[in-house]
DNA sequence: TGCATAATGAGAAATCTTATCAATAAGGGG
DNA sequence: CCCCTTATTGATAAGATTTCTCATTATGCA
């Protein structure tokens, strides 16, 4: 929540809004939850009623620039949205359940390595990466199963 | 080609039609393009004018269901098909430049030793993955530029 | 060849997201 | 503390992508 008050402050002619502030507010509430933006709305509608959704994705947009949100797309034709915090930079990745559709997420550096060997053979300069594990979770365990 | 018709003889009550022999063409032809749904038809239509929108929508998602085809997003709105070799099960990674927008390959197996810790760890049962790397490439170097 | 049924094309419809625009409110200067 | 500039909001229209509907066509098998 400070991060997002200093970030808006030093950034520029944005402007701390009451509506910012709850869908902010939603977005620490859940931050385990890939909520997408008509869920963030319904969400942010329980405390501050009469708020827009173009709003809402207003503000999303504004978080991503400012990096404190991260845009992910598990295929189901919606964007999802996900709090990304200043002291794990981007190493969070998600384990998609092909039967349950359960996303579970794993919050480890798993690819340093691979960034800088990537780096390397192709001349390209990481600087975030996303990564999604698809299969089955302990419930489900098997891909013959449901 | 030939894993198209086999896995279509093999799938039950599917049937080859012209339409989809077309479109598998193009995805053949264009295999390191990631082309979108309407970048497909527009091709198709050279050679089949008359082709609905719709049935390209159809023929991929059957080719997707299939494990022929690969639907990949990468956030701008649209979902792009890979076609998906069967001799290189599901390595094939992308390195989106954030200045020019191009978008890479790597044709590496980088997360076998992943896939099994993250299976271990987590009792998840992995059958794919999809990893993608955020940077700048060669020719547009460092993100001060641009 | 004939038949059952999968597949197609055209367009409507559904979904998600962005743009428009008048009205409102945030925040700095006096 | 009030004014003024300008960012922001809400409502809705518009845009874009994907799915659905349905009458028509064509595939693959007997």
């Amino acid at each position: 929540m400070q991060q997002f008050y200093e970030r808006l402050a030093t950034s520029g002619q944005h402007r701390l809004t009451p509506q910012r502030a709850d869908i902010l507010q939603v977005l620490l509430q859940h931050s385990e939850e890939h909520l997408s933006a008509e869920e963030i709305h319904a969400l942010v509608s329980e405390t501050n009623p009469g708020i827009g959704l173009a709003t809402v994705y207003r503000t999303l947009d504004l978080l991503e620039q400012l990096n404190l949100v991260l845009k992910v797309n598990f295929g189901d034709g919606k964007s999802r949205y996900d709090l990304r915090e200043d002291d794990e930079p981007h190493h969070h990745h998600h384990l998609i359940c092909l039967s349950c559709g359960r996303i579970a997420e794993v919050r480890q550096d798993l690819l340093h390595n691979l960034e800088e060997t990537v780096g390397r053979e192709h001349g390209f300069t990481v600087v975030d990466h996303r990564l999604q594990f698809f299969g089955y979770c302990a419930d489900c365990s098997s891909p013959t199963e449901n």
